[in-house]
DNA sequence: GTTTTTGCACTGACCAGTCAGTTCAAATTC
DNA sequence: GAATTTGAACTGACTGGTCAGTGCAAAAAC
C-alpha cells in the first residue's frame, strides 16, 4: 500500500537551465500517481482523471505538463530505468575500486538490485508487466533502456571471463538475462507474498544461489 | 509473430461429460486468438471485437460461450497455468522414476519450463505481465495458479534439504521462486531478443548457473 | 427440433484530449 | 512602495469517439 519514495528523486540540475520549480514539483506529484496507478492497474486501464486526481491537480495540468497519456508514461520509464542502470554501475564500480572480485561485483549488484526494488516496487512491477509486450508505442524506449541495465551486468561477466575467474563455456548475454530475471522475480515475490523478510534474508538466498552453494553441503 | 500452438491443447477428456465438440472447437478459436491479442497489447486495450474477428466468429458468440471478456481471460489463465503445472510435476516425477538425484529433478524441470515457454510463448508473456498487479478481478485466480506451480518446485528442494542432497541453509520458497524467475525471465528474453538460440542451448546456460558452474574454471 | 452461430443495430458508460477562462507571483511602471 | 501588467501555470466543463455488453430474428449445424 505505502509506496515509499518517488522514482524521481533525480534533482533535475535545479538552478542551470533549470524550468520553474513549480512546474518540477507538479510533474514529480504527476510520477508519483502515474507510477502506482499503472503498476495496480495496467496503462489502458489507468485514467487520466484518475492519475490527476492523486496527484490533486486538474486534469488539464497533466495535458500542461505531458503532451498526451503515453508521454507521460515514456518519461517516466526513461527516468526509472536510467536510475537503476546508475545505480547498477555504481555497484559494480565501487567494488571494482575496493579491490573485490567479479562474483563480489555481482554480488553487489544483486545487493543493488534488491535496494532499488525495496525503494520503488511499483516501478519495478510496471516495468516488468511492460518490457516483453509487443506493438506498443513505448517498445524502443524500453528495449534501449533494458540494454542499458543488462550491459552492465554482461561487462562483469565478460571481464570475469577474460580474467579466467569465471568459465569460459557460460553465454554472456544469456546467462546476464537469467541473473537480472532472477534478481527480478525473486524481488517481486518478495514484496509481494512474504514481505516481512528483511532484505539481507533475500539477498543471502540470491547469493548462495549464485555461488552454486545450493547443492552440496551448507 | 507466428505464435505457434494453442494454449488449449488439453483435450479436456473428450468424451467424459464432454459438451458438444462444436462448442469446444468455438472456444478453442477464442482462447487462441485472446492470448496472442492480449499478450501484444494487454487485456484493457484488447477488444472483444477484436477478439471475435482474429478468432473468425461474431461477437454474439463470444458471449454466447462466456459469460463476460474477463471470465474468457480468467478460464484462459487456469487453463494454461494447470498445464504448466502438470507439466512440471511430470517432469519431476519422471526423473525420480528413473532414479536421479534432486538436481537432476530440478534441472528436468527447467527444461520443462523452457519446453513450455517455447511452445506457448504469448501465454507467457501475458502471465508475467499480470502476475504482480494488485487491484484486479482474477488476482486471487492468478496467485491460486502461482501456488500450484511453484509448490512442484519448493517440494523438490524440500526433499532435496531433507536428504542431505541441498544445503540445510537454503531458502525453500525463496530459493523456488528465484529459480522460477530465472527460467521465466531467461526464456522470455530468449524469444524476444535472440529467438535463433536453440532450446539446448538456453538449458545448457541455465543448468550451469544452477550447479554453480559459473565461477571457477569450467 | 434443439443447439449453436450469425449479423447487426443499439445503448449507455466511459475516457483522451481540448479550450476558454482564472489565478497569482514576479516584473515593470510611475 | 503602491498600482499595473505580464505570462506561466492551472482549471474543469465539454466534445467526439470508443467499447462492453444486449437483443433478436434468421440461418446453419448436428
Amino acid at each position: 500500500m505505502s509506496a515509499r519514495g518517488t522514482i524521481v528523486a533525480m534533482e533535475s540540475s535545479s538552478a542551470a537551465s533549470g524550468g520553474s520549480t513549480r512546474r518540477e514539483a507538479t510533474r514529480q506529484k504527476l510520477y508519483e500517481a502515474a507510477v502506482t496507478l499503472i503498476a495496480e492497474q495496467g496503462f489502458s486501464a489507468t485514467t487520466v482523471d484518475e492519475i490527476a486526481e492523486r496527484a490533486g491537480v486538474a486534469k488539464g495540468t497533466v495535458y500542461y505538463n505531458f503532451a498526451s497519456k503515453s508521454v507521460l508514461f515514456e518519461e517516466l520509464l526513461r527516468h526509472g530505468v536510467g536510475l537503476l542502470a546508475a545505480s547498477l554501475r555504481e555497484a559494480a564500480e565501487q567494488t571494482a575500486r575496493d579491490g573485490g572480485s567479479r562474483v563480489d561485483a555481482l554480488d553487489a549488484m544483486i545487493r543493488a538490485g534488491l535496494v532499488f526494488i525495496d525503494r520503488y516496487p511499483s516501478f519495478t512491477q510496471l516495468y516488468v508487466a511492460e518490457l516483453w509486450r509487443t506493438n506498443r508505442a513505448w517498445q524502443s524506449t524500453l528495449m534501449v533502456v533494458r540494454q542499458q541495465a543488462v550491459a552492465v551486468v554482461e561487462g562483469v561477466l565478460r571481464e570475469g571471463v577474460e580474467q579466467g575467474e569465471f568459465s569460459a563455456e557460460i553465454d554472456v548475454p544469456l546467462t546476464a538475462a537469467a541473473l537480472v530475471g532472477m534478481v527480478l522475480v525473486a524481488a517481486l515475490d518478495w514484496k509481494s507474498f512474504q514481505p516481512e523478510r528483511s532484505l539481507d534474508d533475500v539477498h543471502a538466498a540470491l547469493s548462495r544461489l549464485l555461488q552454486g552453494r545450493v547443492s552440496g553441503r551448507g
